[in-house]
DNA sequence: CATTTTTATTGGATCGATTCAAATTCCGCT
DNA sequence: AGCGGAATTTGAATCGATCCAATAAAAATG
């Protein structure tokens, strides 16, 4: 027989059992995916001949392509990959979708990439059945890039106005006027805005056209429920900065700089992401400034790690463990539909808001 | 031309398009693999076939099949998948992993599974060019399953002796005593060891028989490295408790009250993961004992929790981050080698030991 | 204008499996 | 022995691309 003329590169496929066990390749593949229907005789022989050849069981890869289903989903963002373990929003949203792969037995392809074209081409090239997309950033761009694979994809915390997107998100309103109602209850009055984008690339105070304007929905939703309760509270809005920032340390640190140099500080602090907000009281606390003694803030968000800052943040908690599951599971049973969810937010109070100062 | 008679079900190929564009499925492929390689007339033309037949790009299922190369690790444990997210351990290897990959434009494909059969299931079915295991646990049946499929992979954490597979670990012993060192040198005389497993599915005290038989020679490592270094000290090593937990919750507290049930309870605590060191504190301030007043702990990882725990941990440090980059380059120029590393470790002194107590 | 080079395009072979209709073998029964 | 039906096995077709040797067309050279 031909099969000790070893040496040989290239791997064995399972063309080649088959020949060596003199069978065909129906049989031979029979033996792996339905070995009941094969002969146990014959069974037996092909599988000690695959040992014997140190064949190492159907190249999935060849499976693949007949088979046409990966059973993995695909997790994609604008951020570096390791974003998926440092960041506490995305690693509660993960578990979630963890567990609902979990369950199916599917499995998770991770795609990101820093730069623009990496980008594209990770999206065109991953082995995924559909994609579940984490529009912290540059969510439009990822959209776009994801539409042209025509495969199944939902968008999570998708901030714009795109009625073709299947997505989940929350009621930004309504969260952001519960913060807003919990703060002007406790005798608050002057107010400061750390603001997440209304367009790529920009910080800094945000100008009302900038706000009309708005590529992301998600931020304005949540800024006009801040203003709407605080009206209502008889408070004079336009006189509150929006400071906008990139969600992390730097232009956060930079928000509160600028807002403390105006004249009059605020004695409480709307953030619209818990990131923010314990940026925040990192910031303040350094500063001599007591939370929530002198300065109140409530977060967005309701990421674990709140509720183990010092003071332990208050905030409008997203159930985010479930829209990870309900994500993975648009995915996994995707129905070709185009769905729309928005989930209820839960007002979680905590020990940074506080009554207003005296003075 | 056959490109109006919608209502197709099956998206389209490569080949559908070079029909309707009157090229061959050759210059087709060009066209989007090898741009420059075709007429830029005959290019425009494919291009806009294209666009208007709604193709979504090269399938990467069939590129796949034909590259051989799926530019993917896989990473794979025995836990369920969140672990990847939950376990502050996993999250640091995984931040090590996602750089390397990053750099390279690699993909990650997290492949795991609570049951068994499943587990081999995706392990067989997992599309990737090599794996990293994490070895916590079952890391034999793990290894094993893995070896099955004949790609590259390294196994980290890896307990057991088995020189014909690639692994990076640390140095257990020298680490070990280290932590054993400096809790005697701070005067402790009375002394428990919070054990990994010796053996699968296994908790309760271990017999010096269990230990001198262990699967996982990383456990017996740190063991003997303790031991060796208290005998120096001229401690009776066998009346040491050592109590073989499952690194959760529940079998470490179980041990904790097995532990100070015992006569004379221990002034120190070695603990051969950060994990059970973290639980340990927890469990001994709830009972009213002060860290390290009464008791002193040590753990061993080195993972982040255990500086923000109070008191913050005392720990030796694996060089984390830059084992997960290791793993993930060692799979991504993989040269066909066995190669075995041994990382060293740091000893880090923070507030949970402190002089025994005079009692 | 004939000849060599260069540049584009073609179409068959290949990657490694699974599927399915058709052909064959096996069995029990009269 | 002959027959029908069930159990197995076969081998061609398919999945969706890329590669490459051969060919055709265009451009450069003598």
């Amino acid at each position: 027989m031909a099969s000790l003329l070893e040496g040989q590169a290239r791997p064995i496929r399972l063309a080649d059992i088959a020949k060596a066990a003199g069978v065909s390749h129906g049989t031979a593949s029979n033996v792996f995916s339905r070995p009941e229907i094969v002969r146990a005789e014959v069974r037996e022989r092909v599988k000690a001949v695959a040992e014997q050849m140190g064949y190492a069981g159907p190249d999935p890869k060849g499976r693949l392509l007949r088979a046409g289903k990966v059973n993995a989903i695909g997790v994609a963002t604008t951020e570096p990959l390791s974003y998926f373990f440092d960041d506490p929003f995305a690693r509660v949203m993960m578990a979630g979708i963890s567990e609902a792969c979990d369950a199916t037995g599917a499995g998770i392809a991770l795609v990101s990439a820093a730069n623009q074209e990496k980008l594209a081409w990770n999206i065109q090239s991953a082995l995924v059945d559909g994609f579940v997309l984490f529009c912290i950033e540059g969510g439009s761009r990822l959209v776009d890039l994801t539409r042209e694979r025509r495969l199944p994809f939902v968008a999570l915390e998708l901030g714009f106005q795109d009625e073709t997107v299947s997505a989940i998100g929350v009621d930004n309103v309504a969260g952001a006027r519960l913060a807003a109602r919990h703060l002007a209850e406790l005798g608050h009055r002057r107010f400061a805005v750390l603001s997440l984008g209304f367009a790529d690339n920009r910080t800094g105070f945000a100008t009302p056209e900038a706000v009309r304007s708005a590529v992301y929905t998600g931020t304005r939703d949540r800024l006009a429920g801040y203003f709407e309760e605080l009206s209502r509270f008889g408070i004079d809005t336009a006189k509150i900065p929006v400071y906008e920032t990139e969600n992390e340390e730097k232009s956060t640190r930079a928000g509160l700089e600028a807002i403390f140099a105006k004249g009059e500080p605020p004695t409480a602090i709307l953030a619209m992401s818990d990131r923010m907000a314990l940026i925040a009281i990192d910031w303040l606390r350094a500063r001599g400034l007591n939370v929530p003694g002198d300065v109140s803030i409530v977060g967005f968000d309701g990421v674990p790690d709140g509720a183990l800052a010092t003071p332990p943040l208050t905030t409008i908690a997203q159930p985010i463990i479930e829209i990870g599951r309900r994500a993975a599971r648009m995915i996994l049973d995707h129905d070709g539909a185009v769905r729309r969810e928005t989930m209820g937010v839960e007002f979680v109070v905590r020990g940074s808001t506080g009554p207003a100062p005296k003075a």
